[in-house]
DNA sequence: GGAAGAATTTTACAAATGTTAAATAATACA
DNA sequence: TGTATTATTTAACATTTGTAAAATTCTTCC
């Protein structure tokens, strides 16, 4: 994916303030089961992911729960780090080779601060991620692990497609033999 | 709780774009039981509540789903609205009386596009309720019931103080039967 | 092609949570 | 104060989901 479409997408920003931001970013590659960002540690980029596909998972006693998946025009961020700037609680990994744009948090945020338009873009790019995280957790309080892995099949085909099932599994919120069950059709 | 305070927690603003944010708030008393937005309408206004607590739920066939609590300090808006200018899939009801500002969010989101410390104030606003929603989220996914009515008891004491029981135990994904039997210490 | 390893499904049983209805406790208010 | 109403807890049983281990299927790679 382009990055020009990836910044866009957010918030259509001024070809000024494109530059601004482009300037701050530099392509990377990346292997198959890459930590790209590690759970414990204050980060200092960011990542733009222009092609492949990544998990953000946390380590929850002996296993890991996965919580966010990320595809091509997604980003790959700690919400602690980025926010609050602080530890962050999860890791992402890479689970296909990845290219993506890395970014200066620090820097992205002095942007922010000396540019009304990368300030919106900044803000919209919260609101959805926002809106989205919100869409989870209503999801994840309101339906039934069934309702939610035939919403998922539904909305996100390609992720099955691509994501081992034991991720799946944790994304929705059950272990790996209720998703079984779940795909089985038996109850 | 003072409006200035309630601004100025988010993003500390200069004294100008404070006034010109102030400018477009409404003080505004509503009783306990207001429904005060409504699912399935584009509301035009979103609020500052100063005083009393409300609740965010959804309706899911029969019965309520309650997953946000607002106290003072906090804000009152549709996520899908606010972000999406679609309809809002919950309600909110006041559970005490109370007071707020209102603002009405397209005035809003005119003073985001022309004022950079404005814009700053919004980015910072969505983050924030961001990094609430995901770690709500990660909370759903992670922890029992018992470990997630417990982190409320320790975190929120209070809240267990002012709100119904069945409000809680949907708050925390759970029956109310179950909650009880947390409650007990029975399992 | 075939062996080794990884991923997925299945089985059997245990634990957690839900549902319905009844019992008890708390609150509102005539 | 006493009664009606509402909130909360308890009981009994059904359903869902989890755990551990085995069986099966799929991949990888020599």
């Amino acid at each position: 994916m382009i990055i020009d479409n990836i910044i866009n997408k957010i918030y259509t920003l001024p070809a000024a303030s494109l530059e601004l931001l482009k300037a701050q970013l530099h392509l990377v590659h990346y292997p198959k089961g890459t930590l790209l960002l590690k759970a414990n540690i204050i980060e200092e980029s960011m990542y733009f992911l222009s092609k492949g596909i990544a998990r953000a998972f946390a380590t929850v006693g002996d296993d890991e729960v996965t919580f966010y998946f990320g595809q091509e025009g997604d980003f790959i961020f700690s919400i602690n780090t980025y926010i609050a700037g602080q530890k962050s609680y999860e890791s992402f990994e890479l689970l296909e080779p990845c290219e993506l744009y890395e970014i200066n948090v620090a820097h992205l945020k002095e942007l922010y601060e000396i540019d009304v338009h990368l300030a919106n873009w900044g803000r919209k790019f919260a609101e959805q991620e926002l809106l989205r995280t919100e869409q989870r957790l209503i999801a994840m309080q309101c339906k039934t692990a069934q309702e939610r892995y035939h919403d998922l099949l539904e909305n996100e085909p390609e992720l099955l497609q691509r994501v081992q099932l034991g991720h799946i599994a944790s994304y929705l919120g059950i272990s790996q033999v209720s998703l079984s069950r779940i795909r089985a059709d038996r109850r």
